[in-house]
DNA sequence: GTATGTGAACCACTTCACAGCA
DNA sequence: TGCTGTGAAGTGGTTCACATAC
């Protein structure tokens, strides 16, 4: 059923088909077509048809999709039915934001353990939990079996709780220091650097903000 | 140079072959070529050398790239030879610690401004700044030129937000609201939803986690 | 000898266009 | 009739491979 190979771009834009269904589904739709999601999501029709294509046929021709119906399909091949437990590392301004973020939790993720390396933290109360050292990490993940990681730790020593991680059989990792981590086959990786993204986006407008000045 | 032809995918592996030579400069290092910069970044050498001859000849056959010269010449093409002032609005938990995320300013970004519509935070100081209701956007975005806009508000009002600057004459939009946003061709806009990253990578390893269970 | 710069070949994703079904 | 599902065509980005330059 499954084609080997499904393009990494179409996993990447399942979960924002998912929020655009939950949305709608929120406010009462029952149905809606490739052409409107589209439109809702700057997406064309027939690629969100083709996406959908690789995983089954979830549409009804003259109708269109459910939308409860296709957001559930999409949580099962998500693997979003189920509570992710994550742990934290580095507890620092950046990692207590994230530790602090409202969005996780009700999208069933959830910080269940919280390292840091030093010594003025560790010990500390993050929203109830115990900051524990970053030594016990192995430790602590041979028992909890979370599969999921942040990284909020400073560029320097991100590579090495990188591995760390990757050594304690985390398999997917979200990395937030400004780095190009390296991680082995097995082992997804995605990184957040808000500073990449400006810097790039000053490309496009450098030229009309100099003919501005 | 001749923007209409580059590909965005390259515009957005510039800034980070920018953070590793920056990183290889503090080290010390004058050459580096493409085989090894590839490697850092897990990238081929042929990409690299792509990306670049977009843009000028900058390397030396038989050697390779001088740091220093290569990472100002990635700063030129980038726009990032100045300082660029940003608005930040939605000073919530996520606006505050937007604020407060220190990677920005050694980068060049400042925030300058920041805006609320909750009247218990406006008039409130943060790293300096006085919170600003965002009626007041159009009228201080008029006088300050800001081209870089970040959005940390609830995502029912974030559209309506980002309409906002696009009408106050913002170019750039970096987006924290978990929205499919619409902005005009004149405007660039990214997303950053950690939400999303890692419902991605759940895919990859639900099955292998069902699997160990 | 060594590594760049680059047209050409290749590959992957996107879009088209229409058969097929509700 | 209307919209999905999907081979086929099209597009665009990546990789190859080698002439070129140091």
């Amino acid at each position: 059923m499954l084609p080997l190979e499904i393009p990494e771009v179409v996993i990447d834009r399942l979960p924002i088909y998912a929020r655009a269904l939950a949305l709608l589904e929120k406010q009462g739709r029952e149905v809606v077509n490739s052409q409107e999601l589209g439109e809702r999501l700057s997406v064309t029709p027939a690629q969100i048809r083709k996406d959908l294509s690789y995983f089954g046929r979830f549409g009804k021709q003259g109708r269109g999709y459910n939308v409860s119906r296709l957001l559930q399909e999409l949580h099962q091949i998500l693997g979003l039915t189920r509570e992710w437990p994550m742990v934290l590392v580095g507890v620092g301004q950046l990692g207590r934001a994230i530790a602090a973020y409202d969005g996780f939790v009700p999208q069933g993720f959830r910080i269940v353990e919280a390292f840091d390396a030093d010594p003025k933290i560790i010990g500390a109360k993050l929203n109830g939990l115990e900051v524990k050292p970053v030594d016990a990490l192995p430790e602590v993940l041979r028992r909890h079996r979370a599969a999921l990681a942040i990284v909020a730790v400073p560029a320097a020593v991100a590579q090495e709780v990188i591995d760390m991680l990757v050594e304690s059989g985390v398999r997917a990792i979200l990395n937030y220091a400004p780095i190009a981590p390296h991680v082995p086959p097995h082992v997804r990786i995605k990184d957040i650097d808000p500073v990449l993204a400006l810097q790039s986006m000053t490309f496009y407008i450098k030229s009309a903000a100099d003919a501005a000045k």
